[in-house]
RNA sequence: GGAGAGAUGGCAGAGUGGUCGAAUGCGGUAGUCUUGAAAACUAUUGAGGGUCACACCUCCGGGGGUUCGAAUCCCUCUCUCUCCGCCA
């Protein structure tokens, strides 16, 4: 949610910022600055009424103290017409929040100067690329063929038990994928985030804290009987650890890490694009979260594409950077990177990552603020990161590393997975 | 699932209709003292709206009601705790 003190000193730059999102934002913005002066002076007038009110309360309360009662009475008489009024008034303020919260809720997070204006995937920037595309033996397959036939992955069973998007991981499937969550886990510790395990299921205070409701409410699991929602990304809960708290200056940066898994609805769009790994309604992420001062968001962010860029580095993973533009950037965010990593069998980048600053717009819903050096609250910033997503990455290591006499575990995994080959 | 108790500021914990945004203690901050620290003492210390700044307004789990006036009374929801039952 957009602060409003924002919108206000700076329209020209938020309806700027919005159209690379392709967005004209200049109506809505006009009718946010608008609902919020009439609040503002609805909320003058009947703060007068209830002074006055309070007033004739006070001195009703010493004439019965004094003796007075008959004095008080007539007093009361004065007191309903205020009260008449200040109902009224209170009504129609309830309806000016609302309207105004109705507005500010649809708006999206203004794109970071650096963001350029874009509709599609086809606009955002490459930012960077690592890592030499291999080429394959004359015999390889996608990881789809590779998991039925070392039987590392049952699509099938999956099916059987919950549906499709459900993998099932057996054997050495299930021990690689283990192996996965432990070393991103112990680097992300070694980068100095602390670790987590939080619930998977989360409220709907949680849901709209980070921007997922009431935007992108379809997508998720939704548990009815509980009022519920399974976690899309452990985004949501870490982050929401942080909601209405006002935090000391030396606390900051707070660097969290979890493993969870992430639930997602994921309505339409079959084919190639969804086999296999490449999208599921249930997979496995290890999250990187930062709450930090909003000087040090933007060197955060670059600390973390860094540590992201590490990770895949030392899985031997070829892969590139972009820099999402306006219209292919989440709700939420002020500016996102995201990592693709090369998929030899697919002849395709596979998105594993994707590392976004929030700046305010998170805090603001959620109201996590800091303690200044000036002694009064401000926002802080959010931002985070996954630090990987499993499923593709995992696409990627067996098509990559596949050979004639099987698939070749990378050195840095090995210490986890305890075999070095899988044939 | 059954029975009971409770929800107050960063924490603990008073407050049962007006003088209560709320005693007291702890904690935090600033100062005095000290070579420094500790201790002691003094002052200060909730959040939000509003204002140039004051004034003023709102908030004692959420929502509704009674009343001139509610942290305090009533209704309702949510959550927590204790005991019993069940259970990994």
């Amino acid at each position: 949610m957009l602060e409003l003190s924002y919108l206000r000193n700076h329209t020209e730059a938020a309806v700027k910022g919005l159209a690379k999102r392709k967005i004209d934002a200049a109506q809505t913005i006009a009718d946010i600055l608008k609902l919020d002066e009439q609040r503002r002076e609805n909320q003058v007038q009947l703060d007068s009424v209830l002074a006055e009110s309070n007033a004739i309360s006070k001195e009703i309360g010493s004439l019965f103290k004094a003796g007075k009662a008959a004095e008080a009475n007539d007093m009361k008489a004065k007191t309903a017409e205020l009260k008449d009024k200040s109902k009224e008034l209170g009504q129609e303020q309830e309806q000016l929040k609302h309207s105004l919260e109705q507005l500010l809720v649809s708006l999206p997070n203004v794109p970071h100067e650096s963001v350029v204006e874009g509709a599609h995937a086809d606009d955002n920037v490459e930012v960077g690329k690592v890592g030499e595309i291999p080429t394959l033996y004359d015999g390889a397959v996608p990881h789809w063929d590779l998991t039925e036939k070392y039987k590392l992955i049952s699509f099938d069973l999956g099916v059987k038990i919950t549906g499709a998007g459900f993998p099932v991981y057996t054997g050495k499937g299930a021990r690689l994928q283990r192996a996965l969550i432990n070393f991103f886990l112990e680097e992300n510790q070694k980068a100095g985030y602390e670790e987590y395990i939080p619930p998977h299921f989360v409220n709907a205070a949680s849901g709209f804290g980070t921007g997922q409701l009431p935007d992108k409410e379809g997508q998720m699991y939704h548990m009815t009987e509980d009022d519920l929602y399974a976690i899309p990304t452990a985004e949501v809960p870490i982050t929401n650890l942080f909601r209405d708290e006002i935090l000391d200056l030396e606390k900051l940066p707070i660097k969290c890490t979890a493993y969870t898994p992430c639930f997602r609805r994921e309505a339409g769009s079959y084919g190639k694009d969804v086999r296999g790994l490449n999208r599921l309604h249930q997979f496995d992420k290890v999250e990187v979260v930062n709450v930090v001062h909003p000087d040090e968001s933007y060197k955060v962010l670059d600390e973390m594409v860094e540590h992201v860029g590490g990770l895949l580095q030392k899985l031997g993973l070829p892969y590139r950077v972009l820099r999402l533009c306006g219209g292919d950037m989440g709700f939420t965010s002020a500016l996102t990177y995201d990592f693709e990593v090369w998929s030899a069998a697919q002849e395709r980048w596979l998105e594993v990552s994707s590392v976004s600053n929030f700046e305010t717009f998170q805090t603001n819903r959620m109201k996590v603020r800091y303690r200044g050096e000036d002694k009064k609250t401000h926002l802080c910033h959010t931002l985070n990161g996954s630090a990987l997503a499993l499923p593709r990455v995992m696409a990627a290591l067996l098509e990559n590393n596949q050979t004639e006499d099987g698939i070749k575990i990378p050195e840095v995994l090995i210490p986890y997975t305890s075999f070095e080959w899988i044939k």
